[in-house]
Parts: C-alpha cells; structure tokens; sequence
DNA sequence: TCGAACTACAGGAAAAACACCTTTTTAAAA
DNA sequence: TTTTAAAAAGGTGTTTTTCCTGTAGTTCGA
C-alpha cells in the first residue's frame, strides 16, 4: 500500500501540528513538513526536489494567503493537489479558491473518519467537496451567485470609505469626485449587491473582506 | 508519575480531535473527552462522577458560550481549572474569561512544546498566561481598558439591530418601543461611545463582537 | 461613423438620520 | 409619602441619505 505525502499551510502553530498529528495516524498518509504561510511554502519547494502529493491550505494567512499561493501551484506544480482547509469563508472566497485552482474545499468542522475519506477521495478522484462548497458552487453556476468579481477598484476603494464615519460629501472629497457621482457608486452597488443602505453595503464590505474592521 | 486528565471544549470537531491528539502524546496528559458546546459539557459532568483536572476551553460557541460555561463550572466545580484556548479575542473578552474563572489564557497560536510546558505550569502553580492575555490584564488595570461593562443589556440588542439593514423605525417596533427612545438610545450611545453616526455604532458592535458579521 | 455602454455629474423631492431640548413614567430611595 | 434618578417618549428643526430622472463626454466595437 502506497505511502501519500502531505504538506500543511497554516498560519497557527497549533493548529497546524494537531492537524498533522491526526493525518499522521492515518496509515495511508503521512505529513512531510508544515508551512507557516505561502511564503513559507514557495522556500520549502523550492529548496526540495521531491513534492508532496496533497497540499491542505488555510485561507487567511498572514504573507500571502491561500488564493495566491494555491495560484502560484497551479502555475509551476500542477500536479500537487490542492485542497482548501479553512473555517467558515464565504462562496466567493471558496470560489476564488477553486479558481486559483483548489481541487477541493474541506470545512475545519469534520471529525478525524471524515477527514480520511476525503483524503483518499483526493488521491483516488482528484478532488473530495464539503457540501458547502457545492452549494457555492451549485449558486454559482444557477447564476444565483453573490457576486464573481464585479467590483472595480474604485467601487472597493468607495466600500472602505463607507466603513467609516464620513458623510458622503466627505467621501467625495477624498475620492477627489463630485457627491452627485458618489450618490451614482452607491446606488449602483445597491442594485449590484441587493441591499437597501448603507449599513447594507458595509456588511457586504466586511463579509467580502474589503474592509477589515 | 501521576497521569492528568484533560477535557476539551470546541465546537470545531477536527480541530478539536486534533488538540486531543496532540495532549494524549503528552506522556503526564490525557484527553478524557470532548464536548462540542457549554451545555454538552454541562451534561457530561452531571452524569460522570469523576471530573478533569483541566478543562480547555474555546469562547466562541453555539448553543453556550465559553464565558457562560465557564461562569457555571466556577460555581459548580470551583476545584476544576478552567483555561481558555482560543484564537485572537480583544481585551474584552479576555478580561471576562478571566473574571468568569478562567485560570489562564492560551492563544491557539502555540506549539506542541508550549502547549505541555503551560498544562504542567497550570497543574504546578494553578494558572499560565499568553503574552496577549497579561497585556490585557496590564491595561485593565492601568485603566487604558478599552471598555469595561458600560453598556447594557438593552442597549447591546438595540446595537445588534443597528447593524442590520433596519431602519430606526422598524428597529423600534422589533425591540417594541417608540421611535424616540430609540432615538435617546442611540444619541447616548453617541456620546457613550464617542462615535459619530450609526456606522460608527456598527463598528463598535463589530469589533466588540457584540455582532458577528 | 454610429450607436451602445459606461462614467461623471445634476436637480429635486421625500425619507431617514441626527441634534437638542422638554415632558411624562417608572421605580426605587429617603 | 415625598424625592430623585433613570428610562421612555414627545416636539421641532437641520442635515444626510436615498431615490428618481436626466444630460454630457468617452470609449469601443460593429
């Protein structure tokens, strides 16, 4: 029975050693080495000549995050799989994901059984899904999806602004625009994001991570 | 060489199966059992004669929260040492772990070696402390706490519903009084608060975890 | 080169939010 | 029972936000 190799990127140390203890219990798998960020990981291949088969990637990592480093796989290691291991991020974060090129999306909240099985689905089919990702995934393609990727930076640069105590006239001022233009960002991306006001759109910034409070 | 038991409260099952891992590598250590929430450890305890030595414990939790647990486990089994295991809280939430009983403060940003180093400091001397958590303490006490316990019940349903696309008046009809008592409520939390409008308001409640996004 | 689509901007009106100040209720203390 | 303090509610006026509709300039591809 073969051997599978596994690399862990998670920021938190404990975490991340808990993690690969359990993986190391499983007789099929056992962890090569852990990262502490992308960063991190990007050194370690690069110094190595041998890749792990499986990859699991947190998301939110200081450095650089998991959608640029699942990216910077897909581009020089296509044939390493990998596969989101995070808590609780929205569809868009899990679609960027799987468009950086994850070949699958694993909620932190499985027990140890579950955790194998999706291993093994990962090394026998390529990709293994928690379920809320295929609701993601399954929103998306219904075209009931949040929202891809239709906010421009000037839209986001407004978004941050809003999650702060200016007025609208102040907010011009500082976008160097006319308040009758700002009044135009905004009630395009209540159409666009399907909120009424204001506190609409700074939910919408900080569930998306535009603006971190 | 005595043998301590350990019990793990974490509503996250991976990660909680993995801490349990790492703790039954400790040789004077071992993982009794894990509970998903405070009620479920609440039953557990009701129904085992025989109590831990320590109980881990996460803050953020459905169903009951670390705090309320640990406030019971204080009152109920005084003899048992409560330490909070948790990811990055504000002061304020460390601060009330530690008034609700909690004998130590552990952020999941450690590693293995740490982890045991600060179980047997608790057994030793009864308590052990991240640097994130005597910070807290540090400020508390030097009065820069950012805030202690100024709000009430009320007034943190009235921000829970700030944050929500509501108006002021809808709000006033779900917490069932007039429009102008809102109005009061929300121009004391003005000066109370020293914020400006009600983006302000929603900030506060956000980074207070009074709401969580 | 024509029009579709997009961007910046305006006017105006109605609704909501904000400010300030007063009065009534309620509940507890003296 | 009277006093007092806090909570709830009312009045009035200003500012900001929201919602419409509409124009001028630009870009870009057919």
């Amino acid at each position: 029975m073969k051997n599978y190799s596994i690399v862990i990127v998670e920021d938190h140390r404990l975490l991340s050693e808990a993690i690969a203890g359990v993986i190391d219990n499983f007789n099929q798998f056992n962890v090569s080495y852990q990262c502490k960020n992308g960063k991190d990981l990007i050194e370690k291949f690069n110094q190595n000549r041998t890749y792990p088969d499986i990859v699991l990637m947190d998301i939110n990592m200081p450095v650089m995050n998991g959608i640029e480093t699942t990216k910077w796989l897909s581009k020089n290691h296509p044939e390493v799989n990998v596969h989101a291991l995070t808590v609780d991020e929205d569809e868009n974060t899990i679609l960027k994901m799987i468009q950086a090129g994850a070949k699958g999306y694993l909620i932190k909240d499985i027990d140890k059984k579950t955790l194998e099985i999706a291993l093994l689905k990962i090394i026998n089919t390529g990709f293994y899904h928690s379920n809320i990702a295929i609701d993601a995934l399954v929103n998306s393609v219904t075209g009931k999806s949040t929202s891809k990727e239709i906010l421009k930076e000037s839209e986001k640069e407004f978004l941050k602004l809003l999650c702060t105590e200016f007025t609208y006239k102040e907010i011009a001022n500082k976008m160097c625009l006319s308040p009758k233009t700002i009044d135009g960002y905004r009630d395009n991306l209540f159409v666009k994001l399907n909120v009424k006001n204001r506190i609409g759109l700074v939910m919408y910034a900080i569930k998306h991570k535009i603006y971190v409070p």
